[in-house]
DNA sequence: TATTGTTATACTCTATAACTATA
DNA sequence: TATAGTTATAGAGTATAACAATA
């Protein structure tokens, strides 16, 4: 009666759960998922442009104009010419954006802890290890989370 | 440099590979995940109201009310109005409806397989049972994927 | 001519609130 | 008075298409 095939739909309720909460972690630091994913990628690619960025977030460049409005706003990100293609913006983050990326990542270890919290040191390693072959798999890549597209 | 609290965040990716996946595959049958949702439910619960549902799905009375909407058009369940309430409307599968719903169970199957490819079969038996202990840990509902909604 | 970024617009999904009918 | 279901409406999020500036 258990019924097999199971796993995928565990992995996946499991995956909207985590990122569930996360959610709702970023938004107490007045984030929304988006900004989050933006601010990560900026810290480790910072000077993208807006047609980089998209490609790699998998976006449209029209979704990443608004991102943006919205961050610059807020003041998390700023956009500069590039001096050697004037069409590109040059993506950095600000003070403040790198702030919140720090306070992202503390953010992140808790909610990790939380997740993992059924489970034991052990098992935890272990899971580590087979979501890393697992990701690896499937070529995901490590520091994007799609969020919502087709895998098309 | 690899930094800590990288599991959740790995999760959450990968549930939503496998999440987008299989909306690929239920597309391919003219269902959303929704759809998909509501069959598996109503699968294990026939005759159930739509107050029910909504409560099982996690939904508002009014989102059930399209939902239905567009599954009865398409021939997939009926409702039936409650001989004991007549405010309630008793949801059931249509012939064709469990006709889908097999087909689900099918391209479930071979979905589990497709995300499940990269780790070898003990690997699989230990993913399965870690997924299984985090999610009793958790308190998820084993048939229900919420697919959205925040967690609070 | 092609590409970057922008704007304007529309579509999909979902929720909120007001309403009807039964209880 | 309370509950099941419905309708009408609005909001968030995202995409598509037309456009301006630059290459």
């Amino acid at each position: 009666m258990p019924g097999p095939s199971r796993t995928a739909f565990r992995l996946s309720q499991l995956g909207n759960f985590a990122a569930a909460r996360f959610a709702e972690l970023t938004r107490s630091l007045g984030l929304t998922p988006s900004d989050a994913g933006v601010l990560r990628l900026l810290g480790r690619e910072p000077g993208i442009s807006q047609r980089g960025l998209a490609d790699r977030l998998g976006a449209v460049p029209s979704r990443v104009v608004v991102l943006i409005d919205s961050m610059e706003r807020r003041g998390l990100v700023t956009r500069t010419r590039s001096s050697t293609d004037r069409r590109t913006q040059e993506l950095t983050l600000t003070e403040q954006g790198q702030h919140a990326l720090l306070q992202l990542r503390g953010l992140a270890q808790e909610h990790d802890a939380a997740v993992l919290a059924p489970l034991t040191q052990e098992e935890r390693e272990q899971l580590v290890a087979l979501l890393a072959k697992l990701s690896e798999g499937h070529r995901l890549d490590p520091d994007v989370h799609p969020g919502y597209r087709d895998s098309a």
